[in-house]
DNA sequence: TAAGATTTGTTCGTATGTATC
DNA sequence: GGATACATACGAACAAATCTT
């Protein structure tokens, strides 16, 4: 994986760091895949000619990006894992803490992403999975009574959408709604977007998705690409409102 | 970061891992940031009560998810780090390694995505940035007169919508252009996505690419946009091409 | 340039924990 | 339950990098 905008100094790489990487192109060439064995410890050692903790420090790096998991026990060692979407997100994730991302910025892309996943889901959805998005939907069909169920329905409606992007054919769509709606999940809880209520704004979303999963199962993309996209929109507006709301609070502490 | 969908079995986590998220924590709670030193690890040793080689691992951890950086020597130690966008790239490439992704999963996101960003670089690129982005353009103004040079023409046209990803304004929106353009940039090189050479539509995509600067040049985002969906276009037909290539190459074997 | 101080980097031996048979 | 095969963890010593004087 050469790089495209070739920067980054390249400080001097500890052993483990090294021998991380020796791994994962080892892997790479014996074509291993998810599931597989890796040589264990003692084997590492001899075969890299370093100490245990050198080896033990590399398993873990590669276990931090996801790639390894290890069992111990007889039959046990490391085992090539598939990253996890969730680790996957956790991970980018660490990238934006450090940015400052606007609502404004996170509704560009689902404007322009969210409306192609509803379309390419259209008549593709089995009766299961229509079944799981209308029991979210259903789970804040009343008004919340008190902030905490107000904050839990702001984040079940933004599961919606993931469980939705779960199931897009395009991974690279599905992974990117899916970590939006992640983000704006921990934004609304931990800069409690969820207050103030806007009831007639709420409803009106709502009222999008129930469209939204009528569309889907019909099998009809383009009232499901218009349905989401007029869906977005309003989320936007009950975001943006919101997030002032958060910053006059903030001034005025 | 509570998950939106709470998967992935709760297996019992090393000792290194929960000091890893522990630091983690504290780094957040402290609200340190990028550049702030963390505890050397003989105090890491005492604040945990663990031996210097969990502790060392839990460093590894973070390291490896780009968020520490460590130094020897006096005055060294380890230190936060904000991950860099190269590293962010990296770890997310590794999902997305175990997945398939084709040609038009990738297109279905540019031709959603670039057009936003051409549109809203619009007037806000300053003359250096338009001439190092004029230079990459040039770079492949006139036929590869090899495979290698083939290639590298192919890489560098990458590198342009890569240069103008670092650009947004949008750190969302740049990012995930910018990892397109990287994964394309891998998938040109290892599946030789280069070959066989279409000087047409070549030519077409890098004349897009000259009328993209004019109209960036000249604030005209409506024909900054129109011009990179046009672009987006081509670009998608030429890899496509390209990609059946590959299969009808495979199969031939 | 050289010496010394400081901090991480690496090794090795040993002991413990854990899952399988 | 006991033996076995693995990873996990500890501690002490030494090596290497880097800053200061």
């Amino acid at each position: 994986m050469s790089d495209i905008l070739p920067f980054e100094k390249p400080r001097r790489r500890s052993r483990p760091v090294r021998v991380a990487d020796a791994i994962k192109d080892w892997v790479v060439e014996q074509r291993l895949s998810a599931g597989d064995r890796l040589p264990g410890e003692t084997e590492m050692i001899e075969r890299f000619g370093m100490s245990k903790g050198t080896i033990r420090e590399a398993m873990r790096i590669l276990e931090a990006q996801g790639l390894i998991e290890t069992r111990t026990g007889p039959g046990g060692g490391s085992f090539v894992k598939e990253p996890s979407a969730e680790r996957a997100r956790a991970l980018l994730g660490n990238y934006f803490y450090f940015k400052t991302l606007t609502i404004a910025d996170i509704y560009a892309l689902r404007r322009a992403l969210e409306p192609d996943l509803a379309a390419s889901l259209a008549g593709r959805l089995d009766a299961e999975a229509l079944e799981g998005l209308r029991e979210i939907v259903d789970s804040y069909a009343r008004p919340a009574a008190s902030m905490e169920e107000e904050r839990d329905q702001h984040v079940a409606s933004l599961a919606f959408h993931a469980r939705l992007a779960a199931h897009a054919e395009n991974p690279l769509l599905g992974f990117m709604i899916g970590f939006m709606a992640q983000i704006l999940s921990d934004l609304t809880v931990d800069r409690r977007l969820y207050t103030p209520p806007n009831p007639e704004l709420w409803e009106r979303g709502r009222g999008y998705q129930m469209r939204l999963l009528e569309a889907l199962r019909d099998g009809d993309a383009e009232t499901a690409r218009a349905t989401m996209r007029a869906h977005m929109e309003t989320a936007q507006t009950l975001m943006m409102d919101q997030e002032a709301e958060v910053l006059s609070r903030f001034m005025a502490e």
